[in-house]
DNA sequence: TACCAGGAGAGCG
DNA sequence: CGCTCTCATGGT
């Protein structure tokens, strides 16, 4: 375990291998980051930090000195041994080409809460639309946090409290169209506990999905983002249009495949880890691959 | 201009 | 069930 108490400091470095920083943040898991000068900056809770890999290192900058560093090895999943999930995958060729495109890419272990609204607020939008709503809420809805001088405002994400409390004129201001209803109901749903978020960490992945099910806006797809990038379900395997058209050409080419059956196959083809799988899927068909 | 976007839900037959 | 339509908004 690399030591994460330590005499506070603004600043830590942990060895890594195989992480590719830039495929991470900008996979459309997380909406927030932004490139800056050989790195990048974000929000995780609270704090406003700055990422940045050199070689086999990871460097990180915050505003104010932090004691225990575990909520950011927590958010990077530094523990996870990435050769070791790579290994579980097939070994067929669309599969070890979405490897080659994009060797490093991680999965993060985000809030819940943040995760939750930003996929309900993702539906039927392109991912640079998804940040422009996600970026306008915070500024408009959420907490000032501090930032370093010459560094723009920057804003933690809303709590379902602060949200409860609007309108549903509020959230459409914030241009999310007809997904303002659905963010309202959810914010509402959390903040009289109608759902509890942090206790779907204890039921298996079958039992936390229906939970989130009984979300309005919340379908399949949209839980199984959330069950993967928020609760590390290593077998939530979310199937966008991307990946629906990515896998009837790539594996069932020239053949009816129904929605449920191709759930089916990318559960059990791609082995334990396949939400890790799907991610290395999804970022290659988007970034390299033209539907046909 | 037309089309589509990391969907979901309601209304059909 | 399984299909179609609608929802709001903006990028390409």
């Amino acid at each position: 375990m690399t030591p994460s108490r330590s005499p506070a400091s603004n600043r830590i470095s942990w060895p890594v291998e195989f992480y590719h920083l830039d495929a991470t943040l900008d996979s459309g898991q997380v909406f927030r980051w932004q490139p800056s000068g050989n790195g990048w900056t974000g929000i995780v809770g609270r704090r406003w930090l700055q990422l940045r890999v050199e070689v086999n290192t990871l460097h990180a900058e915050t505003v104010e000195p932090v004691a225990d560093w575990n909520w950011l090895r927590n958010f990077l999943q530094l523990d996870v041994e990435l050769m070791t999930v790579l290994n579980t995958f097939p070994t067929e060729a669309p599969m070890q080409a979405a490897i080659d495109a994009c060797h490093g890419l991680r999965l993060l272990r985000q809030d819940p809460w943040e995760c939750l609204a930003s996929f309900i607020l993702s539906s039927t939008k392109q991912i640079v639309q998804i940040r422009q709503i996600i970026t306008l809420l915070c500024e408009r809805c959420g907490e000032p946090v501090f930032t370093p001088p010459g560094f723009p405002a920057a804003y933690a994400f809303p709590t379902p409290d602060r949200l409860a409390q609007l309108s549903e004129a509020d959230l459409r201001a914030c241009k999310m169209g007809f997904r303002a209803p659905y963010l309202l109901q959810a914010a509402r749903a959390v903040a009289e506990g109608r759902i509890n978020l942090a206790q779907l960490r204890g039921l298996s992945v079958d039992d936390a999905r229906i939970e989130l099910l009984r979300l309005a806006g919340v379908g399949r797809k949209i839980a199984d983002c959330v069950l993967l990038f928020a609760y590390g379900f290593p077998e939530a395997f979310p199937v966008d249009v991307w990946i629906m058209k990515g896998l009837k050409q790539l594996y069932f080419p020239n053949r009816r495949v129904k929605p449920r059956k191709l759930q089916e196959f990318a559960q059990t083809h791609f082995g334990p880890h396949s939400g890790y799988a799907q991610q290395y899927l999804f970022h290659y068909l988007r970034n390299h691959w033209k539907p046909s």
